[in-house]
DNA sequence: TCAGAATTGAGGTACGTGCCTCATGACTTT
DNA sequence: AAAGTCATGAGGCACGTACCTCAATTCTGA
């Protein structure tokens, strides 16, 4: 009575038996070779389905002279969060490498379409079977990601999505779904009610955009003694959040609660211990960092929305192994959590 | 000018070649075979570290005839978290098939040491090549971990830890810190103070009293206007916690929020549902669950904080792997995160 | 019908490791 | 010194796939 029967999985020689051809012919297939009769890869697509065969993708990266590559394309410059990104890049390279993956990062400028674009365009398809790419939403980028995959490259996007792009997977939290998620915080925090400011980076990023709508959203329904005020633009930048959060503090005296939806925390811990036990309202922030963790600790921000870069590069490469290797088809990967930290559980 | 000279890894080859020995010594070292005599081991061990050799665990794997065999122990009946750690495993077997790793899971009577000794010590080497455990404090137990361990078994814990065994790895969160953070929100939730309960599943339980610790700490320290009520014991059951919330709400009409740091939440919810508005703590629990769920969208529970099953299972995956085929060094694995969830964030 | 092209088959080597056998040499015991 | 034990080397096969070559077959068009 054994019990353990569990059949071997399908391989390429099954395959080949299954389909009355010769392996080969499956290999043909399988690589998008070409010198295959559209008849024959039918047959052999067939037997794939049937047997349920699928790659070994260990065996089949050991086989391949060379690692698989992935390339990074990271902004620049604008906020610690993108750099937070990069680090976590960096520090899944050594393992990744004995995974036979090879990982690189290049930083472009923020929000400079042309540059992206260009990166993307130059990408031999020897040097990259995969690119990770960290963009906003522009027909030059997606005609540069349709190119690319036209290449062989497969694309992928992290952070914020390109919808109607060829980009084979996004990695991703929902971002109005975080919008909602500060809402629902502040507004237990105030149950007396009063005003809230929103500081978003820029109105035009697609993300920022997201989390304004379920922050009102949430906010309308659910809390109706909450007033916003805003939402003003920092435009993600240290010097000019800091104006603005000092003229906010010194035009309402009475501000209840503050949701900086974008980057230049610096800027805002600094106006708000500017004012010290004066005026402190209930401040809610973007991204785990530096100043974010500061801030957290002197009590100056309460919570931080984050949205765990580490988490999301260990998927990207998990996807960007399945993709690159896989035959294309749909990836499945674990959603990525909105975390909320407080000064008591900080990672 | 060709930069992309990156060296190939070592392999055993280049080992073999470094210590001046041949192959099949070097394997016999790898692999923990004897008739090496302690002075040629020496060599070879220095030629790994000078090289920075490591074995390549998907050859490795593909060599081998078996699959790794993995066996997760996991607690029967007392609570609804365990039957999300039995279905994250479930959900990540077939995935982990096509990684030549064979999962299984066995369901032991929660809180029996006995039984769970008993699945250790009949463990065969050759069904099993990691045992990962969800256990309490038990010497039964700690001996049983031992004597697998001798056998060659890699033991890893998995929520609770067992310290001074010889379990090769623990997979969990910090429950201390878990209480902190209920304690931070019930502060902040409740600027006015007031009457505070505390329901524990058993003050036996280590992560229980964990999560007291942490509790009490936070609201002694930052929250003196907030009175704590209890702890009381509901013993992860949903009637007796039903019963007893529902005692403690009538007893005190003024209460101004629970925390339900065990299991037994259908209970919790019931109780607190049937009171409707009259009374409305703010209250936090503990696991993603269906009755969690159901709580935040009543609004019967203002937060539920989440150890995150799906994530615990799939670092206890990839330690495994590590550690059943690495040379059984340390093993880094990714923090689990305590995830903090309102209706807003529901994953 | 026959040349030329397109398609398919057969079989090899390689990737890095595990595991096996057999032979050789060195060292120990009686 | 003979017999035995232990340590080591040499080499091969296997895992599942990629990628290559060369020949054999089928198809196409004039």
């Amino acid at each position: 009575m054994n019990e353990e029967a569990t059949r071997r999985r399908a391989t390429v020689h099954d395959v080949a038996k299954a389909a009355g051809v010769s392996l080969a012919t499956v290999d043909r297939v399988l690589n998008g070779r070409s010198g295959v009769r559209a008849a024959t890869a039918e047959k052999v697509e067939e037997a794939i389905v049937r047997l349920g065969f699928s790659r070994d993708l260990n065996a089949s990266l050991m086989a391949r002279a060379r690692d698989l590559k992935v390339v990074f394309f990271i902004p620049d410059g604008s906020n610690e969060f993108m750099d937070s990104l990069a680090e976590a890049v960096a520090r899944r390279s050594m393992p990744a490498l004995s995974d036979r993956m090879h990982l690189s990062t290049r930083r472009i400028r923020a929000l400079d379409a042309g540059s992206l674009a260009a990166g993307l365009d130059a990408l031999d398809p020897r040097d990259c079977d995969c690119a990770v790419i960290v963009t906003s939403e522009e027909p030059e980028i997606l005609a540069a990601v349709d190119s690319a995959t036209r290449r062989g490259i497969a694309v992928m996007t992290l952070v914020s999505d390109l919808p109607g792009s060829a980009r084979k997977h996004f990695i991703g939290v929902d971002n109005v779904a975080a919008g909602r998620t500060a809402a629902s915080l502040l507004g237990r925090f105030l149950p007396q009610g009063g005003k809230v400011a929103v500081i978003a980076g820029s109105l035009h990023l697609r993300d920022h955009l997201d989390r304004l709508d379920g922050f009102r959203e949430v906010l309308a329904r659910d809390f109706p003694a909450l007033h916003l005020v805003g939402p003003l633009e920092g435009h993600d930048e240290r010097v000019e959040t800091q104006a603005l959060v000092a003229k906010l503090l010194s035009d309402y005296p009475d501000l209840s609660g503050i949701y900086n939806l974008g980057a230049g925390n610096m800027g805002l811990v600094a106006a708000l211990e500017a004012v010290g036990n004066k005026i402190s309202p209930r401040v809610i922030a973007h991204e785990l960092s530096a100043p974010t963790r500061a801030g957290l600790m002197s009590g100056a921000i309460d919570v931080v929305l984050d949205q765990n870069p580490d988490g999301e590069i260990r998927e990207a490469i998990t996807a960007a192994r399945a993709l690159a290797l896989g035959a294309g088809r749909h990836i499945a990967t674990d959603p990525i959590e909105i975390g909320i930290f407080l000064r008591d559980n900080l990672r």
